[in-house]
DNA sequence: GATGAATGAGGTTTCATTCAT
DNA sequence: GATGAATGAAACCTCATTCAT
């Protein structure tokens, strides 16, 4: 790795810290500049913008989460175990990441409009990407038969989420772990009535 | 109510919109003046700053939403029918107010910080509210039987507001509906499991 | 004239000196709010951005010019009288304005570029209006019988426009008043040449 | 030529279309390593400070269109046929260099002040060079007899660089060649009545 | 009580120049 | 001699807030 891409790279992992806790409009390029002990000059000779800078941090969080996930869910063999540990997941990040500001993807997509198009761009790929990863699991147990060949994924992948990240909201907003420990509750119960009993 | 009152109340109701619309960091002072068609005077006749307006308008939109969802509880008369009216609310303030930008508690709590500590706290107790409500409705239907009396409220609470919020930020940032409209449907399965079915 | 429309005609007033002696690209924001004893503020909240002063500062010199032109020209009845007066004119201008940075024409022309669209516009229009009050009055002597009617009025004003910015660049590159001197005796001779020998 | 100079020559020749086409003001050292494919260091290298390289592109501007007059005039034997010749350089160069961004000495006149004294000299020499070529080309013609002795060569020639100056001006900024064109043929029409012709 | 011109700190971005490699 | 990452001053512009009218 040159040295510009090293720089780049340590630039990328600083300032989504600082993006993630603060917000994309409340860190301006001079708290930057501190935080990362450099100036702004050198902030731009690797980065066109702050918006460019925002997309290349928000992409470096959500790839760092997902390898973790992708990791964590190949110690699980069964469809709904691996679903089960994906949820668990969240419950660590919070722990790990909670000082530094909650779920990007939450902070991003509400922060973001119409003013910075690819940002919410990227808030949009990644919501997708999550849920495409939950169908998947769905369809994997649908093929071994862990879940029953009529249940409404769809609705299950928007619910999971949904409760994730309102669970993160609350927890963080509200300053206690449980919200999201309910959450997780919660998807686990969806999992035995969506996904496995008969109806 | 005096002509003051009356300038502030306006100021209020417009302001709301617009945060809301566009979120306070990226409101601007001059853009509600241009929105409200009054001047920089004007507001700040009324208000002492940004916050204090944006506290105002806040406690504004949390207000009107509470009391329309009142007003909706009220035709319903068991404990269960108004949690599942509750929660069909979202749908209508979702279709109603879309355009004017999503849910005020979601955009503020995201949009609050250790900058704005008011208006955090005005989140919080707006979310305590609610939390509130719904563990009152539940406590109902423990006294009239239509809920178990082991039923966890909290969680359940919980999960009703993660829920919500969650499918708002999925509805919102994907551009449709039926990710709110699973999370509704996610909360009357809940219903079923963890306040009426016998375990 | 309210206070705001004071303000900006000052700020144009001394912004058209200031531009015209350093270029529009050499003039920082912060140089006029030194000379305009204003701060940014108070500039941006009367011109929505550099190039907008710009334009308004050049079309005031143009205009200031313009006038003082027409004016002189009234003070002289034929056609050759008024040419040859509006040569001098440049001389007499040239005298005044000399420290001031002299021909804002020449100065924009060369300054604007594709990036300053509005301004080289500007550029155009105010030559075209200077070429045609020069065709105007060959014609107004064609009429009179002063000019023979087979002269190139084109070609004419183009020289009279070319030897005055000519000169103007040589007098002031080269700190020595005889060379618009030179070029306003050329134009009398033009004048006679082309416009009234017989050929 | 060494290496050192080869690249210093290499630099300078296409920095000079590039100030030429762009002005100095508006061409950023950046602009000009992507041109030039050459990095920073190695322009620093050549060159103390953008100054330093601007004043010999100048230079080598100046140069290479002189070098192309004594080359054309060598081919009219006459005096006043060489200041013909003279005048329809222009026209050729202005036809060659037209996409490149006009006179190099209009451009730099005008964007050079007190903050670039030496590139200002630069232009004070390349006109009083210019001028002298003018002065002795007329002198040639007292000489053969061609011009009359009382001409006065110090006007003619101040007037026929402010028609060559002054019809690029006209040409680039209105964007038709025939102002140029006129100015030649003004020029044609002052060798008749300003060096032949007798009083 | 209302006005809106003005403030001034701070925002994002540019760019001539340097220097460790 | 060449590289190009980094500097740091200065560019244009925004905006919450004030205050003379």
């Amino acid at each position: 790795m040159g040295k510009a891409e090293e720089t780049r790279q340590n630039i990328i992992e600083k300032a989504a810290v600082i993006f993630n806790k603060n917000g994309f409009q409340r860190t301006s390029m001079s708290t930057l500049t501190k935080a990362l002990g450099l100036t702004k000059g050198a902030i731009y000779g690797h980065f066109a913008d702050k918006d460019e800078l925002a997309v290349a941090s928000f992409r470096y969080s959500v790839r760092k989460v997902y390898e973790r996930i992708l990791e964590q869910l190949q110690s699980h063999k069964g469809a709904l175990d691996k679903l089960r540990a994906l949820a668990k997941c969240f419950l660590a990040f919070f722990e790990e990441y909670g000082e530094t500001g909650g779920c990007p993807i939450l902070n991003t997509a509400v922060d973001s409009d119409d003013a910075h198009p690819q940002l919410l761009q990227e808030v949009r790929q990644a919501l997708t990407l999550w849920e495409g990863n939950i169908l998947e699991l769905v369809d994997l147990g649908k093929n071994t038969g862990e879940i029953r060949s009529d249940a409404d994924a769809d609705s299950f992948a928007a619910n999971f989420i949904a409760l994730i990240e309102g669970g993160i909201l609350l927890a963080k907003t509200l300053g206690d772990r449980k919200y999201l420990e309910s959450s997780v509750a919660a998807i686990n119960l969806l999992i035995e009535q969506m996904l496995v009993g008969t109806e």
